[in-house]
DNA sequence: AACTGCCTGATTGTCGGACAATAGCGCAAT
DNA sequence: ATTGCGCTATTGTCCGACAATCAGGCAGTT
């Protein structure tokens, strides 16, 4: 009596009118930009009741495969973008309970080798999107709008990058470093200074097309967020948890 | 006229009930393992229609903040574990075209400095399931097996940095080699053994604790990916799309 | 005591139908 | 070309229903 039993998986039906659908869109016969068939229809040609093949929607909008444009009622495939992507995967950071020593040490690992491939691969359009952002951090009045023109700098880095696996690893970090940075930029009077300091040398590096440059000093700015961190007396080792708003 | 208004959002009720769940379970009020109320309790907590209920149910759903153990019928709050939150990353970047050059880039990137994390925190745990895997890697009589463990190498490595954004952020690239990789070594004859001696030289790197060593041969070992995709033929520009199994 | 079988209630999965609100779209009028 | 109007399609939400099955209690047997 050996014999082992594999466990019997019973889909429900919503599931299996889900993985359908992505599996048309993740195989390109359905396109981003597409519209999807109305809901009718769809349970139609599924042999279904509509409330599932909404429920199977809800899937599929949740992971941000389909949406719509404002305004419009029918839905429409898209491509699931870093920001949404990215607050998933926050979420999920933060009730593993990630401490603020993880956030940092993975920025530290991932922004230096990100900032010289942006500074190898940018294009025009990338070191102008750099630029705008920087200049609105000159121009930021209060310490929220810091941070938020501070993270689309390094959104823009990342896209430059031109590299989406290293865009979508080093989004969910951006955004749990956003809060905290703000609290900590209200505390520490130079930590703006030295970022404008830092991101100006950034830009100089990106627009020169010198990696090496650009990851140094992209790892001088790293480890001053620790700096600035400690000077503010946030503990490292405490969790990021509910340091902003969430969903 | 310079007057610029905000557009109005009008979220569906089904997406309020979502995120009003989605706020009980990051505040902590839900936590992993708490049963879900049934969902007419739901419903007549939130005056809404049950239907209505079961659509944000679909969205937590489909983020991984619920779920059920096998065979039971009541929903439970989980938490988002790496394989779930990966594989929305990993179908994310498939659709974004991500290329071969682009997931070896990021790995390039982000292993060696997870190894040298993981031999300078690696538990005990740690290191028995790495030699596990290793050991598993060795055993493995199929391409499919042994890719299958390589990746378990992988996650083990993941799991003793002790870090959990490192081991999100480098799931979906795991997730993304794999397929790849059991083509490659289907091709390259060499490949097999080449990784069996870097895991070698990693498993001892970890278990005497010498990050540098650790970060130094796993840098070889990455950079030996890619030398085994272009004596396979794989051509690093083109997408990873349906090189695999999908959803 | 432990295991088994059985019954009952609770809960989910799926269905059908209904209706209000409104986006989409063509057509006429200006 | 733009505006106004009206019809249709589509979505959002609700209600009610029923089968399947899981959870838990209860009795009977060994």
């Amino acid at each position: 009596m050996n014999l082992q039993f594999e466990p019997i998986v019973a889909e429900p039906t919503y599931r299996k009118v889900a993985t359908a659908l992505v599996d048309h869109i993740v195989a390109g016969r359905l396109r981003s930009g597409d519209h999807l068939p109305p809901e009718l229809e769809l349970a139609r040609q599924f042999g279904v009741n509509r409330s599932t093949v909404r429920e199977a929607l809800r899937e599929l909008d949740s992971a941000g495969l389909i949406g719509r444009r404002r305004g419009s009622k029918r839905m429409m495939v898209i491509r699931p973008g870093p920001l949404q992507v990215g607050a998933g995967v926050r979420r999920a950071l933060v009730l593993h309970d990630v401490t603020f020593l993880d956030v940092w040490e993975a920025l530290m690992i991932l922004e230096p080798p990100l900032a010289a491939a942006a500074a190898t691969r940018r294009s025009d359009a990338d070191l102008e999107r750099l630029a705008a952002a920087f200049k609105s951090v000159r121009a930021a009045l209060h310490p929220l709008q810091t941070v938020q023109h501070v993270a689309e700098f390094f959104r823009a880095l990342g896209e430059a990058s031109d590299n989406p696996a290293l865009v979508l690893a080093h989004e969910p970090l951006i955004q749990l470093l956003e809060p905290s940075l703000a609290a900590m930029i209200d505390k520490v009077s130079q930590a703006r200074t030295r970022i404008i300091d830092a991101q100006r040398r950034l830009c100089a590096a990106v627009e020169a097309q010198d990696p090496a440059s650009a990851q140094t000093w992209m790892s001088k700015h790293i480890r001053d967020f620790r700096r600035g961190y400690e000077l503010a007396g946030i503990n490292l080792r405490h969790t990021v948890a509910h340091a902003g708003p969430l969903s």
